[in-house]
This record gives C-alpha cells, sequence and structure tokens, in this order.
DNA sequence: TATTTATGGCGCATAGTATGCCATAGTGCT
DNA sequence: AGCACTATGGCATACTATGCGCCATAAATA
C-alpha cells in the first residue's frame, strides 16, 4: 500500500490547519507562507517541499471536501430528462448542496475567499457535469451552454451571499430559494421542450 | 476650474492604457507596476504620485464607464413596482447590459479578470440600487434581499460567460437569454405579490 | 520671464518567495 | 534493537516587487 511516512501526513496536516485559521482570520490572500509555517510550527523550508505555491495547499485542503459534494450531488441518469413523468426534485436536489456548506462552512468560505482560478476550475469542472446531462436534449428556448452556466453559477453566487450575510436562513429554506429563483424556471423550458405525448 | 496640469493628464492616460493593454495580454494579477510604467514610458517613481497601487488605477480607469453604465440601467421609479399595468421590459431592460458590455468588452474583461474586491464593490452598490426599487414592495416567496442578489449576480455571471466564450450570440441575444432566465421568474413573483386590482 | 510643479533617475529599505547545503532527528524495515 | 533511509530544521543567499527619500531637470502656468 501507499503507506505515507508518519512524518510527512503531521506535516500536511499542520499546514492545512493553520491555513484555514488563518484564511478565516485575514484573508486567503493576505496570507503569507511564512505565517502558515509559523502557525504549523513547521519549518519554512519544509513548505516547498510538499507544495509549489500556497494555492497547491488550498486544492489540497479542498479536493476532498469537493470530492464529497460532487457525489452528493451526483448523477441522475441522463434518461431521467426524457421522461415526462421526473419530478421537479429529481430534477436537482439544490438544497443538498447547502447543507453541505453549513457543514463545511469555514472550508466554503476559504474558497469563496480565494483567487479565481481555484473557483474557476471547480466551475468548469461542475459545467461539463450538467452539460453532459443535457445532451440528450433538443435545443431550448436559451442555448443549452449558458443554462449549464447558469445552473452552476446562479446557485454559487447564493452560496456567496449566503455565507457573506452570516447564514440567516436555514439551508432547506436556501434550497428552496434557490429552487424557485433558478431550477423552476429551468425545469419549465425542458418540460415545454420534451417531446409531447 | 479645475484645470489640471497637462502632464498630469498625460501621465495617467499613458498609465491606463498601458494597465489595459497589459491586463488583456497577461491578466491583470500578473501585472507589475514596473512593467506599467515601461510600457506607458513614465518613471516608475512617478506612477505613486498618482497612485497608492495597481487597484487604485484599475479603479480609475473604470470608475468613467461603470457610470455610464449605471445611468443606463437607471431608476425606474419605485412606484413603478406598484403599477399592475407596467410591462416587463419597463421592468428592468438588461439588454442595455450586454450593449454596453459589447461596446467596452476590453474594460469587462479587466474588470471580471480582476481582484475581487473590486468587483464586490460594484455588486455591493448595484444591490443597493435594485434594494431601494424593492422596497416599498411586500415580502414575496424569496426574501428580497435574496432577489436583490440574484438580479445583479446572476446577469454578471453571463457576462462572464459571454466574455470567456468569445461573445458566440449578439447582445440582444443575451439579454433575451437573461430575461428568461433572471428577470422572467423574478416579474412573476413581483405579479403575483400586487395587491389584485 | 519668473515661479511653481511634475517628472526622471538614483539609491535604499523592506517584504516575500524560492532554493542550496548540511547536520539531525524520526521513520520503516529486517 | 539496529540500520538504512528520508523528512525536517536552520542557516545563508538570490531574486523579485513594492514603496519612498532626494535632487536635478524639464515643463507648465501665470
Amino acid at each position: 500500500m501507499e503507506q505515507i511516512d508518519r512524518r510527512v501526513r503531521r506535516t500536511k496536516k499542520s499546514l492545512e490547519e493553520a491555513l484555514i485559521a488563518l484564511a478565516l482570520e485575514k484573508g486567503y490572500d493576505a496570507i503569507t507562507i511564512q505565517e502558515i509555517t509559523d502557525r504549523a510550527d513547521i519549518g519554512y523550508r519544509t513548505f516547498f517541499r510538499h507544495y509549489a505555491d500556497k494555492d497547491e495547499l488550498l486544492k489540497d485542503v479542498l479536493s476532498a471536501t469537493l470530492l464529497e459534494l460532487q457525489d452528493l450531488m451526483a448523477p441522475p441518469p441522463p434518461e431521467l430528462f426524457m421522461d415526462p413523468n421526473f419530478s421537479a426534485t429529481e430534477f436537482i436536489n439544490i438544497s443538498v448542496l447547502f447543507k453541505h456548506v453549513q457543514e463545511n462552512s469555514n472550508l466554503y468560505r476559504v474558497l469563496l475567499d480565494s483567487d479565481r482560478t481555484i473557483i474557476q476550475t471547480v466551475i468548469a469542472f461542475a459545467e461539463k457535469n450538467i452539460r453532459s446531462r443535457f445532451h440528450l436534449l433538443r435545443e431550448l428556448d436559451v442555448p443549452k451552454d449558458i443554462i449549464a452556466n447558469h445552473m452552476i453559477s446562479a446557485p454559487l453566487a447564493l452560496v456567496r451571499w449566503w455565507l457573506d450575510a452570516g447564514m440567516p436562513y436555514s439551508a432547506e429554506e436556501m434550497g428552496e430559494y434557490a429552487f424557485r429563483l433558478v431550477v423552476l424556471p429551468i425545469r419549465d423550458m425542458v418540460l415545454e421542450a420534451l417531446p409531447e405525448q
């Protein structure tokens, strides 16, 4: 097995925890690598033996959580879109997103505060996922590419607002709002485009 | 009048042009002040006599254009929302946004590529504007704060997609798509909430 | 033309990143 | 337990970029 040296595990774990703590305190961009290693009580030199830069550490921190989200939001099979009886909640379960954000709010705060390029990677990945679900569908009133983008970035903006505002509503409520603002209009469009029975 | 020294005008103009050119070439973040002053053929030292940092220069570049947009998107008076005869296009003319982006696409590219804090300032301002239009309205199915945020960040995400994709649709088409995805659902909510005749 | 002011170029201080070197301490394996 | 291995710490160093003081000079305003 890929048994990893205990020291490496310890070092990485310390650095990851230090990054999150500092990012919440003073914002991701403002952190220096020196501060991370000081907080983690790790030699400055050691940082570069594991990560090329700050962003790589951040990716490491986020990857597990984002893979988890990916599973949660996962694939209702593409055939579902062709089934005229599919229900609204099956279309996409958006409140799952908000629950996951709530359970990992510190991580999401850091993610949404971080460099655009990291978020862009996440968005691009999720978009590809959505597009693959649409590809069986015939063209709608709005191009499918635009819908795919909207289905990702609009909920993400709601998440950002939610966190910035101090989560004044429950995850279920936010799911409901996102459903009304984003999902419902798209579902209606899709239903119209389905081949009539 | 506030007649400004010709040299100052010339210096600022050169710096602004250099910033835009460089930002389009290699991305806003990657630019150094040294590069800006070299390109502008201005002394490095002189930069700091006009701007505290890169962001301040960017703000200067964007301010005129954003004020222009503000006028274009401007106020249908708040009473309009209480008028049951108000039409969809009066609700908010979203295609104006896309036309303005098209005419200033270089600037918007730089803006959307730049630091989050600058975009956040713009979003916060626009949000306040929208909220003031809503304040007469009674509570809807979705909290008004969330709607205000959605009305800003969702179109902005569409603009970002449009620019990143190389503007494959016309401004009018994008306006139509934004209308269907964002404005129409909200308009329907508002209409439901209006006191019935 | 005289006075004011912006600019250019020099040097210097500071902060942060990134790497080389070598002794040391912790680790996995037999 | 002992051995070979390798991650780590600490030091020095190079590099890049920001930010400012100083003073001579060029350009603008009046």
